[in-house]
DNA sequence: CCTTAAGGTGTTACGTTATTACATCCGCTC
DNA sequence: GAGCGGATGTAATAACGTAACACCTTAAGG
């Protein structure tokens, strides 16, 4: 797969977004993981290489990757996950097994705006599938 | 619209699901208020009436509720909405406006589907609209 | 009647998640 | 180098949620 950071690096510097350092450490821990990670583990992450790193530093870190549609909030996890294909980010529909806690995204396709009520503007959606990926037993 | 509170009743009654008095005054308060309820407001409005509520009181009666499909958890804003149709619980799509905090429900229609990985088996859903209804001023 | 078991609630304590507010620093422009 | 804006450091605290255990009621079975 192509890698997210230098996808990232690129994106940024299309949209003159500033990915600093501390933002691309916090986007690498994140897409290292190949599930979705809590704010505070990165943080204890962060932790271990520089001096001492408080919440703010990590969730501010996220709000921004979270804009620049480099990450995913899973919002029912209270959760990170970075996006594969950076751009992409606010159109997103997560599929989470709940066995083996990986994630895949599905972009395009926002369903569900057929039987919107009338006059309702959508300017953002979270669409989560929780379940089982093909490669987890079936219990 | 017809009374949620008979309509959960009515509803437990050919479950066999309990209502109790407890159970009953929470769904009432999170009836009321039209819009999405935080846990700890819940809590607050209930310390009024007993002694002094707890909150794995009102934690335990929101996942009796849950469990039941009469109320449903407003995933991105730690939020409880009353489901305006007793039993029709796991598969809500939820229109939130940002401007209003009106929310609206849409039952069936479970999108999103087609579009899925080969072989993910869904067991919930999560899919929730933020925007504006057709009563708040466009910016 | 007494015992037992199950489910509901009360209570304490704690764990996790997130934000506010303010200080500091760095890079840029004038 | 003064001033500005954005990024980060830091302390404190708010908001959200759960574990563990005690107690009580109710229903079933002897």
């Amino acid at each position: 797969m192509p890698d997210i950071l230098e996808d990232a690096d690129r994106h940024c510097a299309k949209t003159g977004a500033r990915l600093t350092p501390l933002r691309r450490r916090v986007l690498e821990l994140v897409a290292r993981s190949g599930a979705p990670v809590k704010a505070y583990d990165l943080l204890s992450q962060i932790d271990r290489s520089s001096t001492s790193a408080k919440p703010p530093t990590v969730y501010r870190a996220l709000d921004f990757l979270i804009e620049a549609g480099l990450v995913h909030r899973v919002e029912a996890l209270n959760a990170f996950v970075a996006c594969p294909q950076a751009g992409h980010g606010h159109a997103a529909v997560l599929y989470v097994c709940e066995s083996c806690a990986n994630v895949t995204e599905v972009q395009g396709a926002r369903p569900g705006q057929e039987n919107k009520p009338p006059g309702f503007t959508v300017k953002r959606s979270v669409i989560e599938h929780y379940g089982l990926c093909v490669d987890c037993p079936k219990p």
